[in-house]
RNA sequence: GGGUCGUUAGCUCAAUGGUAGAGCAUCCGGCUCUUAACCGGGGGGUUGUAGGUUCGAGUCCUACACGACCCA
């Protein structure tokens, strides 16, 4: 902290000041009678120069002052919007107005008076009586160009949401949207239920862990890489539709699509399968654009979007070959898919295994292309342990992924619930494991157990709600969306 | 992991290798309807860090830190 620093100082000073005339800069609690937006509303008639019958009290943080001899403008915001704050020598003693006029911007104050429009036709706050409610030590951010390093809006998100519009947009819609998928949930049957998130053994997903340890216990615990196998025991102990929303945590790289730790929804519905997942997943989606955004057509990136339903429905096989001309049918082996790739002189990295290979091909020539909201589906057994196989085909399974704006925002399944078959398919990846592929999942056998006792057929769906969220906020990067993204932590103090 | 770009006052930004500046903010003075208030004056800098080249470095070189974008 730098305790030079002269705008600093010259606040303490103030703050001391305020103290030395015995009044508390740091106070309890003030009576609001009003939000700002409410009075604007109110009072949208109220002539130019006219006074109205109204006192309010008022309170929020000073955003701008103009100070002009015997009379003094401050502009005060709270968490509605904002309303002028007018006092004058003329309705506050002489020593009251001398400390009006030296509240900073930033600072918290609390005002009461006469709701009037000035002769300029501002809606305002005649001062009769005010009170600092919180002094503020460290001046904000520039009040026209706002904050603009977004190093400095990541890491101090507040002064971001103080300064900058677009910030408490997304912030707001991104509450909104959470808001409105609980509401769609529940109005659908299904039951909010919580699992653990410190796990003995991590699973449901191909992915890295983040590894800690419990002291009482004695033990290492990973934190959940998803839901999925402690849900689908919920679905097994006879919680029929149920949906979890909580953070995971991928200990993996950072980019504009990825962050540590972020945000899903994962639902279960017995008697369910993919295609109802997809049917739900294409409602709710519509849904929260129409009671969030007031419109299913939403802009994102540039592309004018309608989610409206049906969503296009494409076998990622079909995909591929429309796009790469590679059949992965056609090529069963590793070896196969190189060849045919090198052929093609395709710039796509070479992959350790024939399922990634094929992940790889969909992430670089497919996924960009899925602009219009798509169902990506039927994919390699290979890549999905933990989904249902097709009954004509037993190389793909019951999967898929919803893409809109070129992202990929979800995953679905029928989920698997053959415990042989399910016993062969983590075995399966215990093999990949061995031969070096460290997110390859790892068996559970508790969760076996659980499945042996029986689990009914059940559809399954995630949504990354962060990406859904930069879906429907236009924002280009997922640290647009999270108030606090992962950054590397700095050495030296701010 | 690689490449490119960025880091200058609290904030937003300038500055051919030759005296580090502006606007906002802040301080002092003036001003009783301003609203990016206005007018006059002042203070505020280890130019991200550490080295190097040079008579002289914000500027050129090297390394490092943090961030953004692109690639893998």
């Amino acid at each position: 902290m730098d305790e030079s620093n002269l705008l600093r100082a010259e606040r303490l000073r103030k703050l001391e000041a305020w103290r030395q005339r015995g009044l508390d800069p740091y106070p309890r609690r003030f009576a609001r009678t009003h939000l700002a937006q409410q009075l604007q509303e109110l009072f949208r008639d109220l002539p130019v120069g006219a006074d109205s019958q109204t006192s309010a009290a008022l309170a929020g943080r000073i955003t701008a002052r103009r100070i002009m001899g015997g009379a003094a403008f401050l502009d005060l915001r709270d968490g509605s919007g904002r309303i002028q704050i007018y006092g004058t020598v003329d309705l506050l003693k002489p020593e009251e107005y001398e400390i009006f006029t030296q509240l900073d911007i930033g600072d918290f104050l609390g005002v009461e008076g006469l709701v009037f429009r000035t002769k300029k036709g501002e809606l305002s706050i005649r001062t009769e009586k005010f009170t600092l409610l919180a002094k503020a030590l460290r001046p904000l951010p520039e009040k026209w160009a706002g904050l603009q390093d977004v190093e400095l809006r990541y890491r101090q998100r507040y002064l971001d949401l103080i300064a900058n519009e677009s910030a408490r947009r997304i912030a707001l819609m991104r509450s909104r949207i959470v808001s409105a998928m609980r509401r769609f949930l529940e109005s659908e049957g299904f039951l909010e239920v919580e699992t653990p998130i410190l796990q003995p053994l991590y699973g449901g997903a191909t992915a890295k862990p983040f590894t800690t340890y419990h002291n009482a216990l004695e033990t290492t615990l990973y934190l959940r890489i998803s839901d999925e196998l402690y849900l689908k025991r919920l679905i097994i102990g006879g919680l029929e539709k149920i949906y979890e929303i909580g953070k995971d945590f991928r200990n993996e790289g950072i980019s504009a699509k990825h962050n540590p730790e972020f945000t899903q929804m994962e639902c279960y519905w017995t008697y369910a399968d993919y295609n109802d997942m997809m049917s739900l997943t294409e409602r709710m989606v519509s849904q929260i654009a129409k009671e969030v955004l007031g419109s299913t057509r939403i802009l994102y990136q540039e592309h004018e979007i309608d989610l409206s339903p049906p969503w296009r429905r494409l076998a990622l096989r079909e995909a591929i070959l429309a796009e790469s001309n590679i059949d992965i049918e056609r090529c069963s082996t590793l070896a196969d898919l190189r060849a045919e790739i090198q052929k093609r002189r395709l710039k796509i990295d070479p992959q350790p295994t024939w399922g990634k290979q094929v992940d790889e091909l969909l992430k670089v020539f497919v996924e960009p292309k899925l602009i219009e909201p798509t169902f990506i589906i039927d994919y390699p057994v290979e890549l999905s342990p933990l989904a249902k196989k097709k009954p004509q085909n037993p190389e793909v399974v019951e999967r898929f992924e919803p893409f809109i704006g070129g992202m990929e925002f979800g995953n679905a399944f029928s989920e698997l619930n053959d415990p042989i078959d399910q016993r062969e398919r983590f075995l399966a990846q215990e093999a990949m494991r061995s031969a070096g592929d460290e997110e390859a999942q790892i068996l559970d056998e508790d969760f076996l157990i659980a499945l042996e006792h029986g689990m009914p057929p059940t559809g399954g769906l995630g949504i990354g709600i962060d990406r859904l969220t930069m879906i429907l906020t236009d924002a280009p990067s997922i640290r647009e969306v999270i108030l606090f993204p992962t950054l590397r932590p700095r050495g030296d103090e701010m």
